[in-house]
DNA sequence: TGTAAATGTTAAATATTTATTACAAAATGT
DNA sequence: ACATTTTGTAATAAATATTTAACATTTACA
């Protein structure tokens, strides 16, 4: 899974504490999502995507073999 | 968080089986997800969503105050 | 250059998802 | 009505997500 959670932060002007706070969940879970090193539950990914205003597909893409 | 599994596997005439093992997941997953016990990975959302050929939001929806 | 803000990273604890197995209940088709 | 398939449900265990706290590193900017 990959993702582009930075770069829809860096497009909306929010840190990982913002976005964190906005969506109700710690930093790190912002942070190490960022990293690529778990998967979000699709409630999250339905949060940031409203959020940002774009599709989960848009924010989340499943890699090859996945 | 509600979902269209259900609906979506009627259309595509699959039983809760059948998509288990198109995502490889297993069965009970499938159903209890179904149920709306729990809320699944993004990746699982995504899989089911590109079988199905619709969108995340399409097949899970917040629900008010999520 | 110094200071604060932002990010990266780790570890431990808790919560949640997923698998497995098994069985009961319901639906389907003949 | 009977047999078969499908679905519901429950218990337990494993894997994974999420929180919290603490500290190190990097970045921004006065």
């Amino acid at each position: 899974m990959k993702n582009k959670i930075k770069i829809q932060r860096a497009i909306h002007n929010l840190t990982q504490d913002d976005l964190a706070r906005k969506i109700s969940v710690s930093r790190q879970t912002i942070n190490t999502m960022e990293a690529g090193k778990y998967v979000p539950s699709t409630a999250l990914a339905l949060k940031m995507a409203r959020l940002f205003e774009v599709s989960v597909e848009e924010l989340f893409q499943l890699e090859e073999g996945e």
